[in-house]
DNA sequence: TGAATTTCTTAATCTTGATTCATTTTTCGG
DNA sequence: CCGAAAAATGAATCAAGATTAAGAAATTCA
């Protein structure tokens, strides 16, 4: 659903109808399975995803060639690699569905167009990014604040309802453990 | 120097003359001591700060009541807790100058009566946050992809230069370790 | 310049979470 | 609904880095 993005936008800056047509117009509707990819290792990304449905997870194969998430994306967040985006260099990122995905796709140059068409939205963007940037900065004050255990019992309390949708491996790669001393934690727990 | 700030925006954005007049007149001048803080906890922050000279620090207690970094800013980089800033609520850091430094500080109204007249400005911020936000995603690859020591000799290389200018024990808490455990890795090498 | 404070180092012990490897449970496509 | 693949668990051993407690070196500034 288209609207899910342009209501998302006007939480932040507000649109005329004019407006709203145009962003219409220079989106891409993907409906993406489970398992699929919007993002390969050595491809340029070209485009930023908004989540209109279901979850995306970011990420790269660590030295010992285990998957090490970075990032996951439900409704109404971006994702994307912003610095291939901008460098045109080649990524180093899997952008994949966790779940079967209604994608809304913006290219960079339909984005460009739309800056130039509709400026207040790099107010939208900026915040946008501001918030992402916060949210990463708050991330990394955990991992140095708190053990392995706490950040796994902080994020189930936190989000229960979105450690139901993920595998656990997935969560404790996003986490920085793995799956087996999740096991441990829980076992204990019980 | 306010040149510095705006021939730093200049490289994202062109603006003419009355632009950075403009600029200058909205913007203070800062000359903070080293160990003087420009932000701390309890307070509400109202204000986004340049680095025009010398170099800041972000961190905040602990549980264990050390003093946890999690930035460092340095000449042309942008610095504040913008989770207070947005939301108004007060803030759990200290924002402290490392060396005598010469900031450049926008106040919040300011920033805002800025983006009212040089909308373009929203395009510059929103490339600074986004870059911002990269970098801190590229620390939380890094925090899970290597083992302390590597992480260490990496920044080390990386930038020569910038461990020159703070104390190491600083350096161990940026990068998550203790300032003991700094010493052993840097007997090893030699 | 010299006393006080800050910063850095060393060493012994302890803890958290990784690794390895085997087994069990769950999920999912045909 | 069944078999294969994916996901979760368990236990034993191991390694990275924390903690604690001194003491040594370097800064600072009166």
């Amino acid at each position: 659903m288209l609207a899910n993005l342009t209501d998302h936008i006007q939480k932040f800056i507000t649109l005329n109808e004019a407006d709203i047509k145009l962003i219409h117009s220079e989106v891409v509707v993907k409906f993406v399975k489970k398992r699929n990819y919007l993002l390969e290792p050595d491809h340029i990304c070209k485009e930023i995803y908004f989540v209109s449905k279901g979850c995306l997870r970011l990420y790269f194969l660590n030295k010992k060639l285990n998957e090490q998430i970075t990032q996951f994306a439900i409704e109404n967040w971006w994702m994307s690699d912003y610095y291939s985006l901008e460098s045109e260099k080649p990524s180093s990122y899997y952008i994949q569905a966790v779940e079967n995905s209604e994608i809304i796709s913006i290219h960079k140059n339909n984005l460009e167009e739309l800056f130039e068409k509709i400026p207040r939205l790099e107010r939208y963007f900026r915040i946008v990014q501001q918030r992402a940037f916060t949210a990463a900065q708050k991330r990394i004050e955990y991992i140095y604040n708190f053990s392995d255990e706490e950040r796994y019992r902080n994020f189930s309390a936190r989000f229960p309802d979105f450690i139901q949708r993920i595998p656990q491996y997935m969560l404790a790669s996003y986490l920085g453990f793995t799956p087996q001393f999740m096991s441990k934690i829980r076992a204990k727990k019980a």
